[in-house]
RNA sequence: GUCCCUAUCGUCUAGCCUGGCCUAGGACACCGGCCUUUCACGCCGGCAACAGGGGUUCAAAUCCCCUUAGGGACGCCA
């Protein structure tokens, strides 16, 4: 039995996308649920678009993710290093062993030269491949016209007509090689390219499984011509399908938010976001979805990743985060809401306080975010709109509200016992009740016709508070 | 255009491999009701799907074929 080893292997090109992270989570639950590793290596081989700085944007976001690696960048480890662009030499080796063996060339063809040719193949309807020019430049010569300063790409002689796939999820697949030719393995520049570099990786880091998305699907026959060029034993691969947006098309910015730290920064709780991806192309086998990442790990196996692709739910994402955030007690609550409050400056106020009255909308809201809209009642209070004037303007609203003011003007600070015995004498002496009493109490104090439970309002705000708003509304009625 | 993948409620999905228990189950959203003498939360209920056509079979959402639709790939991106 050998140790299942995974690995994540995202380009530093920008914040991690939602599908990309997904891949992560399927790779480190398999790892997890295996008790295998989950390596992180970094595929930096496009230098144009890769960064130090989206580098460490990627270890931010799997970090909140609580996606940690067992071995990579950082953490170190024994297959190193992890970082594509410092495995150079490595490259070398087995490309010099391809090239001896005659199983890559050397292609001296310009890009125009081959841009013309595409073009070409296309309008005769035939497939954009390479025809081989260069194929029988012998390796002497053209090791002598580099040195001469000609560059030369390096493709792989593809001689096969047809390559199996075995595939988790899909089953056995066969490509025809006529889709692909003989593709280039290294730049003119001399870098090698990603269907390269990720054999040889995840062939020497010795990975058991290679999980990630099915666009890598049609990458797949080139890999493993190249496994077998180089005598690698094939791991197992598992395809997993993509994340759509709305309108079914590969989810993009246009469909909202598509990357972690997007999420993160809406008021997304790691551990719902973690729940709810899991959920996405994959379910718990007794169809649960409230799951702890423990659980998760326990239930999670790849025969149960769905086959087709999945459109993101922002809606059922948003019901999810609700259900963490309404199981956080208080002081759990506060901690991860507090950098979210904007409307006022914290440390003017009593903690204790401000714990209550964020723990008092947590009700109201999906994502974090939006805790500000729901506090602010707490300290300003808003103008009334149409529909609330008109409940205020009701015959029995001024007498309610002088009659609630009279009443807790004894107070300190109410409790909720006497706030219910306060709005029982107000309803018993004015007739009011519904609406008519609540809602008049509720938009008096508030401003607004939604929020919070009156028992809350009423006992976060003092009295003295209270008198105040009422009689600004006051003014505002008699007007 | 060529190749590859996929196809159950609007969405995520269970069921499919190992046909009968499926008058197709759950969840989100939506709509009703209840609960709070208010808004929510919560609870209860409702709406709503096997893409189409052929087979195979006593029996098909489940197995086979075709069509259609969607997605992906066809890079000196990963």
């Amino acid at each position: 039995m050998s140790i299942v080893r995974v690995r994540f292997a995202p380009s530093p090109t920008g914040h991690i996308h939602v599908g990309n992270v997904r891949t992560a989570l399927f790779n480190y639950l398999f790892a997890k649920n295996q008790n295998g590793t989950f390596i992180l290596r970094i595929e930096d081989t496009d230098l144009e678009r890769s960064s130090i700085e989206n580098e460490n944007i990627i270890y931010e976001d799997l970090m909140w993710l609580g996606l940690e690696w067992d071995e990579g960048p950082v953490v170190g480890g024994n297959y190193g290093p992890y970082k594509q662009t410092e495995r150079t030499l490595i490259y070398k080796k087995y490309l010099d062993k391809l090239l001896e063996e005659k199983k890559a060339y050397y292609c001296f063809c310009s890009k125009e030269e081959l841009d013309a040719q595409r073009e070409k193949n296309l309008q005769e309807g035939k497939n954009p491949i390479y025809s081989g020019k260069c194929k029988n430049i012998p390796l002497a010569e053209a090791r002598q016209r580099i040195e001469q300063g000609e560059k030369a790409a390096i493709r792989f002689n593809v001689t096969e007509s047809e390559v199996k796939v075995k595939d988790i999820l899909k089953g056995e697949i066969d490509f025809p090689t006529n889709m692909f030719g003989d593709f280039i393995i290294v730049r003119p520049d001399g870098t090698p390219v990603y269907n390269f570099v990720v054999v040889v990786d995840d062939a020497l880091m010795k990975i058991t499984h290679v999980i990630r998305g099915d666009d890598h699907l049609n990458n797949t026959p080139k890999q493993i011509l190249i496994y077998k060029a180089l005598g690698f034993e094939l791991p197992e691969f598992a395809h997993i399908p993509m994340i759509l947006g709305s309108d079914h098309s590969k989810l993009s910015k246009r469909h909202g938010d598509t990357s972690v730290n997007q999420f993160r920064q809406k008021g997304y709780l790691p551990e719902a976001f973690f729940n709810y991806l899991a959920l996405l192309g994959w379910s718990h086998p007794e169809e649960k979805e409230i799951l702890s990442r423990q659980e998760l790990i326990n239930a999670f196996s790849l025969e149960r990743i769905s086959k087709s692709a999945a459109v993101f739910d922002f809606d059922k994402l948003n019901w999810m985060n609700g259900i963490y955030i309404r199981e956080k007690n208080i002081d759990e609550l506060y901690s991860v809401a507090k950098g979210f409050i904007k409307c006022v400056e914290l440390s003017k106020y009593d903690e204790q306080w401000l714990k209550n009255v964020v723990f008092s909308v947590r009700e109201k809201i999906s994502v974090l975010s939006e805790i500000d809209e729901h506090i602010k009642i707490f300290f300003k209070q808003s103008e009334p709109d149409d529909e609330s004037i008109k409940l205020l303007n009701l015959e029995t609203s001024s007498a309610v509200l002088e009659r609630y003011a009279e009443e807790i003007k004894k107070f300190e600070t109410l409790t909720v016992d006497d706030y219910k015995a306060i709005t029982k004498i107000v309803g018993d002496a004015t007739g009011a009740k519904g609406k008519a009493l609540f809602m008049v109490l509720r938009i008096a104090l508030t401003g607004q016709r939604t929020g919070p439970d009156m028992d809350k309002i009423a006992t976060l705000l003092s009295p003295k508070t209270q008198i105040e708003r009422i009689n600004n509304v006051l003014r505002f009625i008699k007007k």
